[in-house]
RNA sequence: GGGCGGUUAGCUCAGUUGGGAGAGCACCAGCUCGACAAGCUGGGGGUCACUGGUUCGAGCCCAGUACCGCCCACCA
């Protein structure tokens, strides 16, 4: 064995081996009890990115934590086919080929979008793998598999067949790059330097005067059907109830009164542009205006803008502007900063446009959601995200669930001549109403995240009744980032509720947001992305596994390389000292058999560890839980017991090699389920192994009485031999201890801090005094608080009189 | 405009019902002994963002201020 430990070769070779043998396979049969993480599906094109990684270091902490408790794990994965995404990819390739999606087809669109899929996507998995995830690959689904859609279409009739599905014209969120609807959570925000005009338009009846509007959109005036003012401002009175003219166009159309008219924007008066605004549109159908649209789906301006079709939105702001100076409308124009929304793919300005669309009503499918959450049946981690994920069920507005699209689930949905819709899983022969063939199916297909809500059973062969979706709906758990929380987690619970009336896990883990170095997102546009197979590459899986566990907290952190540093640092002191071990064993085989002082010490503290590794795990707290692992390793196992026992290995005792064996597997335990490629290794290396650690059982607390109050000594007598140079009185068994480990040469005898140790020490006891002798805090204080101080005192006094031996 | 979170050592972060300011990395010094391309030991370094309050006692509780994030929102 090399003194440095290099992870390359050696983690691939296991990884290969534990899924070779079948450790990673999952089996509904087993009458275990069952620990079910399905994971969240990537994008089939995408690559591993941070977040990933560190979705997968925490699931398979716990994953294999539960395998090695005994549980039946069935870790499942899968692809996302992610609709617009994968569109978008395969639409940049067909232009570097010379191509365009409108050239092809629909038909050979689609084709060359799985040709594609079968050459380039699908690459993560790998990737997965390579991180040590210790899925059921065998199981790997994709949502565009046949058995999937199925599922998909089952869900759409169903929702449709209960009334909540419906289709409705309304303004939505429009791409014009995409030339798709997109729900408001497609949507990016930026700010961005504009302008605000403001135009004059004047009365029908008295040209001269007319009320000024401002508007950050002068294009749309040529679809205005109204001028609104806010209830009862005082200065817009003379004006409510009659009429004005729209520059350019010249309709007349009627001044308003509406609540939702800010006074203070602008000048408190507001031009209606119902085709073209979301609150306009709401205006619009509360005082029934008609909504007239004069920009196409191409974002250009369409046939209803009279001479200014065709142009694109600022060469007709131009023409519109040039309009109002002559005839002394334009009355201003300022500079304005504002926020606009872009599509979140290829970041085009969203055109807010009226479009017959097909919606999911959710005022009935999320209650029993939110009463399983409310009830604390499905909970999400940490507590501030439950109470979020709460507030935004409730809030959730209808589904815009259809998209213009060619790559996704085609709607369910055929159409007669007539205009009736026939809604079945499968294609019918006729309408349903008037029985005519002549059917045409909708051309929409489905938002991504309408197939994503199915994920954790019709992954397990739902609608079928199958012996995975007996064995393992409900699941247990899910990871995931904050982003996702209304995306995805919610809409799992509520169509799991609806589907198959059980939740589809109790708990949502919701995990660090790992920012770049410098605290912005880490992002591919930004260019602070950062590779996590680089990580890996440079230093290992089980380092980049230990060091983003090492990085979560209860906020979002920057990334450090130290944390990753770290956990190489942690491997390779475990093979050091697992070399030391073996080395000099002789042929002993593990047992424990703790006799020694140093043995009844660790066997204690490795008690202590393993009971503090399962509270945190347990209670999702990975951060310290590496804490644990670093300090149990490097200080208690290695600077102490491997020290102590050295002589005694040396010297060919058999009860100290055997034991020393056994501690050593227990340590390889408990790091195995966040380093497990180093520690399956040297448990591999360990006399007499046929099994593999990933399925070795959890260890038991070996119950060893507390044995620090004869260990501690040593400490004390070690940290003032150190500073001062002088040896406390201990026992033979101590002394031996002692001797092992506090060399003499590694102290710093030269006594001259003998009287500054002493100072701080009676520093630290008159301290101490004053507290005890304080009444208020004797009395108010916790009765073990008060207790611990005390035995502060008395260890205090106990290192002084050391200092005076 | 709302909601949530943050501000602790040079860096990244802990600090669990208020009771000795911590870890890792970095830095300095000593040691190098039969696991450790390093290790071990010791050390320097902090007005716990700021201001007030409660308390015997505040990094922690309360009120306010400043700055930094994230999420949400139809201010044209």
């Amino acid at each position: 064995m090399e003194p440095l430990y290099k992870p390359e070769g050696v983690e691939e070779r296991w990884q290969r081996t534990w899924e070779d043998e079948g450790l990673y396979a999952a089996e509904p049969g087993s009458r275990r009890e069952t620990f079910v993480v399905a994971h969240p599906p990537p994008n089939v094109t995408g690559a591993l990115h941070t977040g990933h990684a560190l979705q997968i270091a925490l699931a398979d902490l716990l994953v294999r934590w539960h395998r090695m408790r005994g549980f039946e794990t069935a870790f499942l994965t899968g692809y996302d086919h992610a609709g617009i995404s994968t569109q978008n990819v395969v639409e940049k390739h067909l232009l570097e080929q010379g191509t365009s999606r409108e050239e092809v087809g629909r038909e050979r669109f689609v084709e060359i979008v799985w040709d594609w899929l079968r050459e380039y996507g699908g690459t993560i998995m790998g990737q997965f793998r390579r991180m040590g995830a210790s899925m059921d690959y065998r199981r790997e689904r994709f949502t565009m598999d046949d058995a999937y859609v199925r599922a998909v279409m089952r869900f759409f009739v169903h929702l449709y067949d209960k009334g909540w599905i419906y289709r409705a014209n309304r303004i939505i969120n429009w791409c014009p790059h995409h030339e798709t609807s997109l729900s408001d959570l497609e949507l990016v925000h930026e700010e961005v330097d504009d302008a605000l005009t403001y135009v004059r338009y004047p009365f029908a009846d008295d040209p001269a005067d007319g009320v000024t509007i401002a508007t950050a959109r002068p294009a749309t005036i040529l679809a205005d059907v109204a001028v609104a003012v806010g209830r009862g401002d005082g200065r817009w009175r003379h004006a409510v109830g009659r009429e004005v003219v729209v520059p350019f166009v010249e309709r007349v159309v009627p001044v308003i009164e509406d609540e939702r008219v800010d006074p203070e924007f602008g000048t408190g008066a507001l031009k209606v542009t119902p085709g073209h605004d979301p609150l306009d549109f709401d205006i619009g159908r509360d005082h029934d205006l008609p909504e007239l649209t004069v920009i196409g789906p191409d974002g250009r301006m369409n046939g209803e803008a009279g001479e200014l079709a065709g142009l694109n939105q600022e060469e007709a702001e131009e023409r519109i502007l040039a309009w109002l100076r002559e005839r002394d409308q334009l009355m201003k124009r300022e500079a304005y900063r504002h926020s606009i929304a872009l599509c979140e793919r290829c970041k085009s300005r969203i055109e807010p446009l009226i479009s017959l669309q097909w919606w999911c009503r959710m005022d009935e499918i999320k209650q029993p959601a939110l009463a399983a959450l409310r009830e604390g049946r499905v909970r999400y981690v940490p507590e501030s995200q439950h109470r979020y994920a709460i507030d935004s069920l409730e809030n959730a507005p209808d589904w815009n669930i259809s998209r213009q699209l060619w790559w996704g689930h085609q709607l369910p949905v055929w159409e007669c001549p007539d205009g009736h819709l026939t809604v079945r899983e499968e294609e019918p022969g006729a309408c349903a109403e008037c029985g005519s063939a002549e059917l045409k199916r909708s051309e929409d297909v489905l938002d991504t995240w309408f197939s994503s809500a199915l994920w954790p059973f019709a992954i397990l062969g739902w609608p079928e009744r199958t012996p995975e979706l007996d064995a393992w709906y409900p699941g247990t758990l899910n990871t995931t980032a904050r982003e996702i929380i209304r995306l995805w987690e919610n809409r799992m619970i509520f169509s799991g509720l609806e589907l198959l009336e059980e939740i589809p896990f109790s708990r949502v883990i919701i995990h660090t947001t790992v920012l770049a170095s410098d605290g912005r997102r880490m992002s591919k546009s930004l260019g602070t992305g950062l590779d996590p197979l680089d990580l890996v590459a440079e230093h290992g899986a089980d380092a980049t596994r230990y060091g983003l566990l090492k990085l979560t907290s209860s906020q979002d952190v920057r990334f450090s390389e130290g944390a990753i540093e770290e956990g190489r640092k942690l491997a390779n002191k475990l093979w050091n000292v697992s070399r030391l071990i073996l080395a000099n064993v002789g042929d002993a085989t593990p047992e424990l058999r703790p006799r020694a002082l140093e043995e009844r010490w660790i066997a204690w503290r490795l008690d202590q560890a393993q009971a503090q590794l399962e509270e945190q795990f347990g209670a999702y707290e990975f951060s310290s839980a590496m804490g644990v692992l670093y300090h149990v390793t490097f200080d208690d196992f290695c600077d102490w017991y491997a020290e102590a026992i050295k002589p005694r290995l040396y010297d060919g005792d058999e009860d100290a090699r055997a034991t020393a064996l056994a501690n050593l597997e227990r340590l390889l335990k408990l790091l195995h389920p966040a380093m497990p490629h180093v520690t399956e290794e040297i448990w591999s290396n360990l006399p007499g192994r046929e099994t593999r650690l990933i399925v070795s059982p959890w260890p038991e607390p070996v119950s060893a009485e507390d044995a620090s109050a004869e260990f501690e000594p040593i400490r004390v007598a070690a940290e003032v031999f150190r500073r001062a140079g002088v040896r406390a009185p201990l026992d033979e068994e101590q002394q031996r201890i002692f001797d092992a480990v506090v060399k003499p040469d590694r102290a710093k005898v030269d006594g001259g801090d003998l009287e500054a140790e002493a100072e701080r020490l009676r520093g630290e006891i008159a301290r101490a005094e004053r507290m005890l002798a304080n009444e208020r805090f004797v009395q108010n204080a916790p009765g073990e608080v008060v207790e611990a101080e005390r035995e502060k005192l008395e260890r205090y006094r106990r290192e002084l009189d050391a200092l005076g031996a």
